[in-house]
DNA sequence: GCTTTAAAAAGTAATCT
DNA sequence: AGATTACTTTGCAAAGC
């Protein structure tokens, strides 16, 4: 995809060496994680601005690359989550991490703060669940943010608690388990977000009965 | 607010065979290979201490700079008594004080990050709001419970400062609900 | 950059009953 | 479903790889 930006290298440069390099993993990464060319492009500049800071130096070109493509799924707010960038690139989640915040602390990005409602359609199509239930647990999240339970829980999780408490309320026969692979977190998390917003937005009566509908189903 | 651990670095200006003390005190860990210095553990002051042959030392775990220095002074009155020749008395530097408290109300971390400079929250990696403060050089690592962490300061003033300087800011900008 | 030491905050995670 | 233990983040020194 970068091909235009290569081939505008000079050879003898070894910034430029270094820039084909990283551009070539830069692409193989944005493959695997399917991100757009938009992506890729915001990506790059991320990482040539830390070329010019000197922040290369000493430091492995591939965690940069990761963290330089997580910072660009940050910013244009594409759900991309630091453990799908692990997979994808065999690093240390842990390691992509570091490079990621040495990014933002040397380059003063302003970036927004993640919010869940971006990742409930991908978590969704992942697990199968309707448009409907989407609706219903964007809704939820909105009213979460509203009273700001969501300060200090992992994105993921919330998003993932909002979609089950979802799938209850609208009688969508799908389990904790399921939600919690396609969204990359625990049961236990969504089961402590489920508590959570449970008691935050008064469902209780609503869920009581649905819970009681879902067993006489089953 | 409480002070929870004070990093305190000494010396004796003279080198120290770090055999002969794994000889004299079979309490301490030493894999020179793993790292260099050896620990020296005190139950009180509870605290771990890291001696380099070099007679340099590192102290950690003490609850307040003074325990910090009892601590040092312990450790190498230990290590005369067990026939170890120590002539100095150790020069001792406070490098680093660590301290929790709480500001007594929830915080609005997601408006806290927007308008504090410098800082960052990432709930995906850590649930607190990283605040990196000039004067006092601190960091200070906020929850949303209102509870906090501060590190990096070198004098216990300095915590008490940093701390309420940015319960100040967070008043101002109308980023604290109590009750 | 890593290695080791200590301690708190609040969240997530793995493992055991 | 708990309970436990362990790991994430911050700061700092030490000597050596």
């Amino acid at each position: 995809r970068l091909r235009t930006w290569n081939s505008r290298s000079q050879v003898h440069e070894p910034v430029d060496r270094n820039l084909r390099q990283a551009f070539n993993e830069l692409d193989t990464l944005a493959d695997k994680l399917s991100v757009s060319q938009t992506i890729v492009e915001r990506a790059a500049y991320v990482y040539r601005k830390a070329l010019e800071k000197g922040l290369v130096r000493g430091r492995s070109i591939s965690g940069l690359i990761a963290a330089s493509l997580y910072a660009a799924c940050r910013a244009l707010e594409t759900p991309r989550t630091l453990k799908d960038i692990a997979e994808v690139s065999g690093l240390k989640k842990k390691d992509i991490a570091r490079c990621y915040r040495l990014l933002v602390r040397e380059l003063d990005l302003r970036m927004p703060i993640a919010d869940p409602v971006k990742s409930i359609s991908r978590i969704a199509s992942k697990a199968g669940l309707s448009e409907r239930v989407q609706r219903r647990a964007v809704e939820l999240l909105r009213r979460a943010s509203e009273i700001r339970i969501s300060a200090g829980k992992d994105p993921m999780g919330m998003a993932a608690a909002a979609l089950y408490i979802a799938c209850v309320l609208e009688n969508e026969n799908k389990t904790q388990k399921e939600i919690a692979e396609a969204a990359g977190v625990t049961e236990v998390t969504i089961r402590n977000r489920y508590k959570g917003l449970k008691a935050a937005l008064g469902l209780d009566e609503a869920l009581a009965v649905a819970e009681a509908k879902r067993m006489k189903a089953k | 607010m409480s002070i929870e651990n004070v990093v305190a670095s000494a010396s004796v200006d003279q080198p120290i065979d770090l055999s002969q003390v794994t000889r004299l005190f079979p309490g301490v860990e030493y894999h020179p290979e793993q790292f260099p210095g050896l620990v020296f553990r005190l139950k009180n002051p509870k605290t771990a201490t890291l001696i380099f042959s070099s007679g340099k030392m590192v102290c950690t775990g003490a609850k307040s700079e003074s325990h910090a220095i009892k601590a040092v002074k312990t450790v190498v009155e230990k290590l005369r008594s067990a026939g170890i020749d120590v002539r100095n008395e150790p020069r001792i530097e406070i490098q680093n004080i660590v301290a929790s408290a709480s500001l007594g109300g929830r915080v609005k971390l997601e408006e806290a990050a927007v308008v504090l400079p410098r800082s960052m929250y990432e709930p995906e990696q850590f649930p607190g709001l990283i605040f990196r403060m000039d004067e006092p050089k601190t960091v200070i690592l906020l929850f949303a419970s209102g509870k906090l962490v501060c590190t990096g300061a070198k004098k216990e003033e300095e915590v008490y400062k940093a701390v309420e300087k940015l319960h100040g800011i967070l008043e101002e900008n109308g980023l604290m609900s109590y009750e």
